[in-house]
DNA sequence: TATTGTTATACTCTATAACTATA
DNA sequence: TATAGTTATAGAGTATAACAATA
């Protein structure tokens, strides 16, 4: 038998959003900027795929962007072969900048966690599956749009 | 020794609220009507507690319920003894929209978790022992900002 | 005086539709 | 023709400051 799910878990991780929201406010940074620092810190993007791992428009993309290059986080280079393609990639600063609202996110998260019953299991054990699941499920959901549009 | 903390927890907490905000979408609820759904299912509250519960400024909390009260889900009541105050609480529509989008969210999230690698721990059961925390953090917040605002 | 809720205002993120440049 | 990225535009959420009503 499956185990019972948690009450509302979509209720759960929207508050904890709500909650790394406001520890990436510390640093300046918007839920939104911090989820694409958070990609560019794993490797450069093009546009289009950080559209794709964010799951967001293109359009809002260009948008986010414009905000982090102004503040010299990020940068847009020109693609090596593809002229259509920009090239985004943190900057000294961007990592920086990353690297203290990771900081400061944990920091909260610590916090809160620090208030869980006694005898649950260690809060942050529990989000570490997920990480990896949404990564599968980007790639799965990506090769079936992949099959639809050549469908 | 302390369990090691899972890479970037934040990173994965924000993720996952954009699957969520985007579950929440496909019954026309944004993340933070959502959010406030989901308070307001468990018992009415006053403007000024749902904004320290959402942890949001009451201008804020004022547009959105507008947005949920144009579109029946929310009511507005007079309070029962204090006059400045407004009650606020679901109607039966908007019970009905908060169990949609649990499901949806939750269908969403069920099938992101299924692409968990095999053998790790249900991802579902990680979340339980946050809402706890939250409501502990909440709290013990609350009290800081009294004892602080008492000098 | 202090608190509750709203209004006024401004900024960011989101989306869709339409456009330019390149493939 | 199709794709990459941007521009134009509109709607929603967030905040701070200032206000009205009530305590």
């Amino acid at each position: 038998m499956a185990a019972e799910l948690s009450e509302h878990p979509g209720r759960v991780v929207a508050r904890l959003a709500r909650q790394v929201e406001l520890a990436a406010a510390t640093v300046e940074l918007t839920l939104s900027q911090y989820r694409v620092l958070g990609i560019l810190g794993d490797g450069r993007e093009a546009a289009s795929a950080l559209a794709d791992k964010l799951a967001v428009s293109r359009p809002s993309v260009t948008g986010v962007i414009d905000g982090l290059v102004a503040r010299g986080l990020v940068r847009r280079d020109p693609h090596e072969t593809d002229r259509r393609r920009i090239d985004l990639g943190l900057t000294d600063d961007g990592l920086r900048v990353l690297a203290r609202a990771d900081a400061e996110v944990e920091r909260r998260l610590t916090e809160i966690a620090g208030h869980a019953e006694a005898g649950t299991d260690e809060p942050f054990a529990g989000l570490g599956p997920w990480r990896a699941a949404l990564d599968a499920y980007r790639t799965a959901r990506h090769a079936d749009r992949m099959a639809e549009s050549a469908g």
